[in-house]
DNA sequence: GCAAAGATTTGCT
DNA sequence: GCAAATCTTTGCC
């Protein structure tokens, strides 16, 4: 594994382009016995600060999401639906709140532990539901273990006891390295998911954005980009095309 | 101090 | 395609 460590500089601009430098960029997680978990990053989102209504900063700091206004290449982590942690990537100058969702990634290695991670996050569920989930999860193609924002976080086994992390330090047990940037004609954008608790423009502004024909993006991101292959582009204004 | 909703995923109708 | 699971954070009384 030698890779060089991702420059926090490429976060230090707007969060709309430092989302298309993350793109490509690989997340580590060191574990116990050298069993080091690896991938690449194929999906991002963009919360971009205190205006944007979408995001967890538009009421201004709370206990939550203190990271997002400190210094770039931090980690932020929430727990949300009870159930799931997702992971954030701090953008910006201190004192602006803006961070870039982490929404999937393409597994390099650590395969197996990731699988095993997977399964421990079902540690609530009954004997019966935790072996179908078992089951379910030792079929999955590598592609689809960390396809989803939560799915990134039990692959990883990121929790809060991670939020505030500094991810730009080489050598650091949850780290970015930088990996193979990704050109622009490779990169697919559209509006936000699960978002529909904000008012327009910040509802369909494109700020989702993720590698063309990747197999390991999420759900969201395999429809629309179905969807852009069946649409007929009239005159323009669609988003969501590479 | 209590009630409501949430940057999701999965399984079932 | 829809609703459940589940608990922290936030908003309001």
């Amino acid at each position: 594994m030698s890779s060089s460590p991702f420059e926090r500089a490429l976060l230090e601009s707007d969060t709309t382009s430092a989302a298309r430098r993350l793109l490509g960029a690989t997340l580590v997680r060191d574990g116990a016995n050298g069993r080091t978990r690896s991938g690449r990053i194929v999906e991002v989102e963009a919360y971009t600060g205190l205006a944007d209504l979408a995001s967890h900063a538009h009421m201004g700091m709370t206990a939550r999401n203190a990271v997002m206004f400190g210094p770039p290449g931090r980690a932020y982590v929430y727990l949300v639906y009870g159930m799931h942690y997702c992971l954030n990537v701090v953008t910006e100058t201190p004192g602006i709140p803006a961070a870039l969702l982490i929404r999937a990634v393409e597994p390099l290695s650590g395969i197996d532990v990731m699988r095993h991670a997977r399964v421990a996050v079902e540690g609530r569920l009954d004997a019966d539901r935790l072996s179908r989930a078992r089951a379910r999860i030792a079929c999955l193609p590598a592609e689809r273990l960390a396809s989803g924002p939560g799915l990134v976080c039990a692959a990883f086994s990121i929790d809060r006891a991670d939020d505030g992390a500094d991810l730009c330090v080489p050598d650091a047990p949850l780290r970015l390295e930088a990996g193979s940037p990704v050109a622009v004609s490779d990169i697919s954008t559209g509006p936000r998911i699960g978002v529909d608790y904000a008012p327009d423009p910040w509802l369909s502004r494109p700020w989702r954005f993720w590698i063309t024909g990747s197999p390991a993006v999420s759900r969201g991101s395999r429809a629309t980009r179905s969807r852009a292959v069946t649409a007929v582009a009239p005159t323009g204004g669609d988003d969501a095309r590479a």
